[in-house]
DNA sequence: TTAAATAGTACTTAATATGTACTATATAAA
DNA sequence: TTTATATAGTACATATTAAGTACTATTTAA
């Protein structure tokens, strides 16, 4: 736990590629062509940034594709990360206030772990996906395996 | 996602719990009781602090217990989440390295997102335990609805 | 010796995430 | 206007993980 989930980690992989040629779209098949992804989990995820998030425009059609709205450097992890998991909380209690209040006649609304997320969602607002990103060793050009890409980190 | 486990929460119930009485044991029936966390999870969750922390010392055999190491100020939040969940690790990919590397012929090590676990266990580190309690509000003497106690806080 | 407590382990169930598939709709170009 | 290509939306099956339950072994004070 308290890992992120893997979609949140292919959204990265794919904004990061839109971000690679700015102001020109790339369809699902050519994204998942270019990342590994398989084209089912890249068509879900894009969909999902679409409807969620602010972060990328599709174009349907012919010759349509996903567009990256703004640039790597102005998008924020958070919003990566709450477009695929909801706004983060670290309590259920926090989003359906009800359940556990009920089972053990505790609560701990009213600032206490709702702090602790605003910490959290302080410290991941000021990393932007640029920051994330490396293109010589995000997208290798050689399939090198992994153990070759961390000697070169 | 990108929420904490219950059980973590459940932890830093049983642990405002012992805090109350620093220096005096408590059995996991007690705790349950005190509660209203069912006996076997104060057990697994005592268990578990047990052998992944060094919060708690227990004491076995009859007139038994759980005593708290540590006054609950000294007690990081970050402390008690390693200790149920293991440390904070947003990928996959940096607890089992080879998986998604291989998958998609991306690569994430090398300082990218563990620049991220680094920076959300730093502001964990900040808070403590006793941050996050309020006697009063944490534990009702009455069993006051979520919605009243939302009015006190 | 007994009662009461923790330690350890295993298992079942529930919840969630992931991956796959299909149908509907939109659009550029022939 | 037809066709190929692309996204949108939805549903579902599978896999993984978390949560909850149960049992046996061991320890210890009285």
């Amino acid at each position: 736990m308290f890992k992120l989930n893997k979609m949140t980690d292919y959204a990265v992989v794919c904004l990061g590629m839109l971000s690679r040629n700015p102001g020109s779209s790339m369809s699902a098949r050519e994204l998942s062509e270019a990342t590994g992804l398989t084209l089912y989990t890249v068509q879900k995820i894009l969909k999902l940034l679409v409807v969620k998030s602010n972060l990328i425009t599709a174009q349907r059609g012919a010759f349509g594709g996903y567009i990256l709205n703004k640039k790597s450097s102005n998008i924020s992890v958070i919003e990566i990360i709450e477009a695929l998991d909801g706004p983060i909380s670290l309590t259920a209690c926090v989003e359906s206030s009800e359940d556990m209040c009920e089972a053990s006649n505790i609560c701990f609304l009213g600032g206490k772990w709702n702090k602790v997320n605003e910490i959290i969602r302080k410290s991941l607002n000021d990393i932007s996906l640029e920051n994330l990103l490396n293109y010589e060793d995000t997208f290798p050009i050689n399939n090198k395996k992994d153990t070759e890409l961390r000697a070169i980190n």
